[in-house]
DNA sequence: ACATGTGAAGGTATTCACAGCG
DNA sequence: CGCTGTGAATACCTTCACATGT
């Protein structure tokens, strides 16, 4: 294969193509064609095709692809090889859903830090983690901590984001209702789960 | 202006645009040019001018924008003038985190019949509802509820999902890390946040 | 003078159509 | 023959450049 750009959208689908993957694993399924794998994920075919293109051959032509070897490439390329320690920031109600949501597992994620600014929960014991003030932030560079998840009220998101910038964190999933500003160093990917359900009525 | 097919991107951006709007209406700012609404939202200036100018010619040349006005119209659009009920399915800690999380208002919706098929659940009082059993989301027709919003474990999401749609809801907002299938005239919109935190890794 | 609104240009992503290989 | 892999064609989206209206 040719070296090509790889779109952004692309890296999008990976984790899709991932949990499709998975999903045929555990029924025991072998070997997957693009075809099959396009019924389960809503995804066209060729697009899977393409999409796999752009980082090698791993299909066989006339079989399909091996679905335990598809999964180790999608997964090295994604960089999820091994299990990376993550930071939470903010334990109210959606901060807790997160420490109890399975399938970060899949994608090599595990959350080892917890934070909060709440005095009553400080201290405190929390999955696996015991919840610490919200100025233990910055000795998160010496735990060697790169990848934090925001679940602080809006008002709080930026001076959250600005404290874990500091500490040398370079990716972040914020789900607070706000813009952050980071370097571009920083990927920052929010997810706003209001704003979400804004379009479905249009689409009604 | 003359009529051209709505790009499915704009559509997604209008509710970013409504939340840019909506701080700026807080603020006590009465109108706003496509520059400064940029520079808060980090889209492009020009992008924002070309959406808006697909539905109409909503701004005023050498002034800008009257924030009030473009916030009417947006919600228009949406068609979230007025508020929608909706119905939540699954009060483990994410369905509780979604009770709580403000924001909806902003989009017209709230969450107004809750469902859980656990019996030490059903009948308690949470938020402004109480909550039913599974077997009454047979009701939702009657009621004219028309969105779900699906926080349940993801072996009983599809389950669900079939539950909804018979009793006539066309938007479900998904949250079980599973691929829900459904008619083609009910809209489902899946977030799956182990999945977006997948793709972190790759950027850094 | 200033900021919108918009054809045209440019760029990116998807789909087609089929060659290539097992 | 079946399914992958891919250049070419198409569709889609963004950015440019500037004409247009206040």
């Amino acid at each position: 294969m040719k070296y090509r750009k790889i779109p952004d959208e692309t890296v999008r689908r990976l984790p899709v193509y991932l949990r499709g993957l998975q999903y045929l694993l555990d029924q025991g399924k072998k070997s997957v064609s693009s075809i099959e794998l396009a019924e389960i994920l809503h995804v066209g075919a060729t697009q899977i095709r393409k999409d796999f293109s752009y980082f090698g051959d791993f299909g066989t032509r006339g079989v399909g692809y091996n679905v335990g070897t598809l999964i180790r490439q999608i997964r090295a390329i994604l960089k999820l090889s091994g299990t990376r320690g993550a930071a939470l920031v903010g334990v109210g109600n959606l901060g807790t859903a997160l420490l109890s949501y399975p399938g970060f597992g899949t994608y090599g994620l595990e959350i080892v830090v917890v934070f909060d600014n709440d005095p009553t929960k400080i201290g405190k014991q929390i999955g696996g983690a015991r919840i610490e003030g919200i100025e233990k932030i910055s000795e998160l560079k010496k735990r060697g901590i790169k990848l934090a998840i925001i679940a602080v009220p809006a008002e709080e998101a930026q001076s959250v984001a600005d404290k874990l910038v500091a500490a040398g964190v370079n990716g972040i999933l914020n789900f607070a209702p706000h813009f952050l500003s980071a370097p571009k160093k920083v990927k920052v990917i929010t997810i706003d789960i209001a704003m979400e359900l804004g379009r479905l009525p249009y689409y009604i």
